[in-house]
DNA sequence: CCTAGTGTTATATTTTACTATTACACTATA
DNA sequence: TATAGTGTAATAGTAAAATATAACACTAGG
């Protein structure tokens, strides 16, 4: 896993895990990968990754069973309110980066739409 | 100023600048406030606050004279070429994260539109 | 020439994040 | 009962970021 280094690591993987259960490849009531793999396959220390499960299991967004292992919660609810505030949080953010750089509300929807485009057209 | 604290404080105050820089309110050949006003007004070290400054000189966005002061650069070209980094850097942000979620490039569209219009009705 | 203000750098300390290592408590299975 | 695997926590060390403090070099103006 490639990280920001301008960003805590337990938070970015936090946030990955938080997209594998909102996309469900990672389903309501599914048990995670132990905390060693999962450390294993991120490529960061134990404690670090028990950092962001941590925060992640006070979330209620899953369930901890010590010598069981941790488990995508099965209220859906929660999740779906997961992606709503995860969703929000990204508008609001580029929302508030780009007015701040003066561009209006159309001009906002209008260079996503042009990104957008020019992606398509890279590929 | 209110800092992220996941995100090293001489990164968002480099941040902070360029947007200053980009509206116009610092305009090009224009001193900057002192490395020393500058931590007070941001409430952060001298020593933060030259960090963030040093790689703006690295990036040639702003000149450096010593027992003068920082000045905007006159090359209007390189602004506008930093805002556009800006301005891409936010949007593939925000639609690498919203894609990571499985929203489709209409629904990012859509969503972002339907955020800028709440927020029109929250005022 | 002196002073005030400027940018820049160095040193030391503190805080936070991360890692390495170890160990403990719980669980399920053979 | 023993073992392997699980989650959780502690300790120690390292690195990066931030702060506090001090000092140096340059500039402009009185």
């Amino acid at each position: 896993m490639n990280f920001d280094d301008k960003i805590p690591i337990y938070y970015q993987i936090e946030n990955y895990i938080y997209h594998e259960i909102i996309t469900g490849a990672l389903k309501p009531g599914e048990k995670l990968p132990s905390v060693r793999q999962l450390a294993v396959d991120v490529t960061a220390n134990v404690n670090t990754v028990q950092r962001a499960l941590s925060e992640m299991i006070t979330a209620e967004i899953i369930e901890s069973k010590r010598g069981r292992g941790n488990f995508v919660t099965m209220e859906t609810a929660k999740i779906d309110q997961l992606k709503v505030k995860l969703v929000t949080a990204q508008l609001e953010r580029v929302y508030d980066q780009l007015h701040a750089l003066n561009l209006s509300d159309d001009e906002i929807v209008t260079s996503l739409q042009q990104y957008i485009q020019q992606r398509g057209q890279a590929k």
